[in-house]
DNA sequence: TATGAATGAGTTTTCATTCAT
DNA sequence: GATGAATGAAAACTCATTCAT
């Protein structure tokens, strides 16, 4: 049943957002799930498989998004903000997963992990190639695309942080304008 | 000597960059470092005392720099110009270190690390307070400070990963200026 | 299962009779039990826990004992009898559990178990309580209770060393005679 | 110079006396003793040796005091007397030293060190003689010498434990008094 | 499928002992 | 003699993974 695995993936996404991947033993997600550690082995292979999992489903859900924004003949800007709309949707629906996806995927350089690299290749050069559409049609100015696309990406995920990070609470919305300002000032659309 | 806990750190940094602080053990350490495991404990109390110590190092390195910066008349521009130059060049000298701050300072709502804690907050409170200066002055436009900061802070921190990952390779000047470029345009100024 | 428990215990309690607390270790009490270490660890929280539940168990047993020839309305000489009796049937029989009492409740002082602490704290109380009894009803001569039930509880723990310290070869009954005439002369009974 | 041995001796006794045999190292002895670890190991060959030499000392003390005592043509309960406060005397002057005799001499059957087992051997045997002695001359009722030596040596050596384990103060001449009240009758003097 | 007791390699840390100065 | 930095073997303990039930 691929409900289970659903089950694991939540319990484990609470648990390392909780405690951080490393220090997150399968017992402790066994018993958020309250099922046993040996079912959660019929369900992945390691420990590092539930991570890589979580990456996988949630990249393809991200990616899967944008995709469906491209064909719709919506601006740049139309297409990022609802993004980041989108990711801070995502980010109030499944707070553990989001937090997850942030803390564990920082170094692409280092992990072993197929989908997490996915995750901080794949979703930029998304960006990019809309970058360089956006560039032919003359909606951003001239710019190294693959950067500006690395330069959005960390923008967008590290935007968690600066909602956590403020001392004066600010609304999703303000945080949201905020980086949008930011990104679309910056490539100059 | 002082020495000791240079190479240590040298060597802590090395193999934290390459395998991550949770995976990297002691062992490893003292093997890179040509020592024996117990002189590490002769200089560090744990080994997370080993990474607070670098942050701290690196975190007083870079205010002290900031500081040394904003008593001279500087504008903003030049004072982040200058500021991501010398990120880059400690990046170039210390390549492990930096690494290893960028790789795990990603949380810092969850260390329990107080120099961890300085790095990500004290660093983007000083950028902060350039940027009130500025718009005081009209240098950047009406923005929300600390979230500005914020952004900041964090596209600096992740150009690392923007030079890595990038599949053409670029000179660190391309990527610095298409970095300055994007935050003196994301902040108006 | 309990039994597992009571597996391990024996093991560490041939060890540590063996070895002494300090010099068994873990791996040495797995290897008696022929268990894996880790085992260990799925019944008792750390090594010290180990020897704190041996003391708890015995002195339970012996409280226990000691409680029960209370009500039947004997003399201290006719309990004392019994207990030591009791003390050297327990001693055959779980050689190694008593010698690790003894061997490791020398100092009651510095210990951190409560265990330990209750094996030489309220064993003597009861013995104490015993005395004042017994010297209500002029069983035996004018005396310091407490420090009475000291000597008394202290000499009784000895006796395993008399036995196996003596050059020439005594039975049990000899040996238990003589601790009980000197015991019952030493409070005039 | 043998007066560093007897500082270290003195400093090795009041950290065995505080921390217990085992969980003291060898640095805070140094430490106590205001002198460079490897000065200690100047003057005795292993931490054990330490240990070793503080009994054989101490040892030597006593059965040097215990023989001058048999040569002046004492009765026994007299020796035994003066015996005990010599004793208690030391006890109050070494008072570090004492506990570490008690503290570490519990088990003769497992230390491999020939100190600790003369102590816990030869000092009941010299007991022995003046109780088969004493048998002779009538001045003890008949019984078994060497299960008695080894009653009055545990007696002897345990009752600093009643000093510090009786609720109730009492002064050292009232233990002392106990003490051999209950040795004497013991032994039907 | 589901369980969870058992495993044991691997981790951090300590500390008696050595030896170049 | 005296030092104390350096050593590395060994300790307690953890935890991902397995497998008999």
């Amino acid at each position: 049943m691929e409900d289970k695995k659903v089950l694991i993936c939540k319990a484990a996404s609470a648990v390392f957002a909780r405690e951080g991947f490393h220090k997150a033993s399968v017992k402790s997600i066994a018993q958020e799930a309250n099922i046993a550690v040996g079912t959660i082995y019929l369900y992945f292979k390691t420990k590092e498989d539930i991570l890589d999992y979580i990456f996988k489903i949630e990249h393809e859900k991200r990616i899967a998004y944008l995709r469906s924004l491209q064909g719709q003949g919506m601006t740049l800007r139309e297409i990022l903000t609802k993004f980041l709309e989108f990711h801070f949707i995502e980010l109030a629906e499944h707070e553990n997963i989001n937090r997850v996806l942030i803390q564990e995927s920082t170094s692409p350089l280092r992990t072993t992990s197929d989908s997490m690299k996915s995750f901080s290749i794949e979703l930029p050069n998304e960006i990019k190639k809309m970058l360089e559409t956006a560039q032919i049609i003359g909606e951003i100015e001239e710019m190294d695309c693959e950067v500006g696309a690395q330069l959005i990406f960390q923008t967008i995920r590290n935007s968690v942080f600066i909602a956590k990070a403020s001392n004066l609470r600010r609304t999703d919305k303000q945080i949201q304008d905020a980086v949008l300002g930011f990104i679309f000032k910056g490539i100059g659309s």
